[in-house]
DNA sequence: TCGCTTTCGCTACGAGACGTAGCGTAATGG
DNA sequence: CCATTACGCTACGTCTCGTAGCGAAAGCGA
């Protein structure tokens, strides 16, 4: 039950560095040519590296692609402002600084278009970035229970629902105001966002769940 | 000042039919194969028109691909259920029933990836799809004030940028729970959603705007 | 120190899509 | 009937793809 590297094999192994190079590159790839004109040949010129080379470590565009990207959101974190609102804003602001970045723009959009033709790669990109940040989410609520700014959750099931729903509408609208709209996620616009977001979950948990 | 189609010009026209079955034809495509492996010589052929008849009329694959999705959205509609919330519910199931449908999620996402890189099909997209579905907003809010479940807008310049926020929180959420998260937006999803809106809509609309 | 194993860089290849050009024909309006 | 434009078709050079095969390099264990 070992798929992943058996600890130690024969043979010469995986350079590190390449590896690195070549997740570089693709970035820088996707700043110069977007990602529909970005080839594996130019990433690997990029990088240093022979085009086999990448062909031996990704299946293709689309896997490199996710693992170049998942690495600037995980520089996300939340800030401790004081209040549940200001750690809001704050890391929702450090989301719309990452998708200002065009290797974040392009990149991630496109790889979650070829996922929806792709079980696998939709998997990836769950692993490598969705579940992965939710624990914003998670320490966002969990901090702000123990300020007493929102009450502890009753139902568990009910709190994972909560947790789901928060993320997508974060994550969502921000995006959705930054790729398809086009317009800036400021500071003016992060505050009227989450103080609709807020007000909205601290409506919604003062009522009884509904049967 | 006339920079489309001078009313009448000389010549042969352009076959309507051909338009239509070439739009038909590649979200014919975008099903079969998805955006990235999607050919113009497969939509000619499928269309059953020569290849250069599409370059003719379209740039490239990204506007042909924006056209033929934004069909798929005037289809939506503002269903009249007696409530603020109903309504919302009813026209956010529309909106997840047609990102059920392969070709509009390959189809939109991918496009939208690719106007990140380029402006004038950022125009494309926001011109023929985004700014033509921001009426349900309003039309939603102006019947809600009508039957006073919402008060009137005392400024013009903060409603326009309350609908703008309502339209990036509804459309990001659904997109994103949809294509991202890879969950149904069902209705219980939705009526969760649709309360937390509302109930942050209302909060804010009772607070004094921020000076 | 010597094999064994795997990775690496390089070259080369057929397959397929791109976008364009050129041609003869079809469909309009004056 | 003539000018003008759209259409279908064929052909083309260019580019990228993903793979195969080679010799050399870099580890590990005996």
């Amino acid at each position: 039950m070992q798929s992943r590297t058996p600890a130690t094999r024969p043979g010469r192994p995986r350079s590190a560095a390449a590896a690195t190079a070549i997740l570089a590159a693709t970035r820088e790839a996707l700043v110069d040519l977007g990602w529909s004109k970005l080839t594996l040949g130019d990433v690997a010129a990029r990088a240093g590296v022979a085009k086999t080379t990448i062909y031996r470590r990704w299946p293709g565009k689309n896997e490199l692609v996710v693992d170049a990207v998942a690495e600037l959101f995980d520089e996300l974190e939340l800030p401790d402002r004081g209040s549940l609102a200001a750690d809001i804003e704050g890391v929702v602001l450090q989301f719309a600084t990452i998708l200002d970045r065009p290797e974040a723009r392009s990149g991630l959009m496109a790889v979650v278009a070829e996922s929806t033709r792709d079980e696998a790669l939709r998997e990836r990109i769950r692993e490598s970035i969705v579940e992965r940040q939710k624990r914003l989410v998670l320490q966002g609520r969990t901090r702000a229970q123990t300020r007493g700014e929102l009450p502890p959750e009753s139902d568990s099931k009910d709190a994972a629902r909560t947790a789901d729903l928060v993320f997508d509408v974060v994550a969502g609208a921000v995006v959705h105001r930054t790729l398809v709209s086009g317009r800036p996620a400021d500071e003016e616009w992060v505050r009227g966002f989450t103080q609709v977001l807020l007000l909205g979950l601290r409506g919604a948990a003062a009522l009884p769940a509904d049967p």
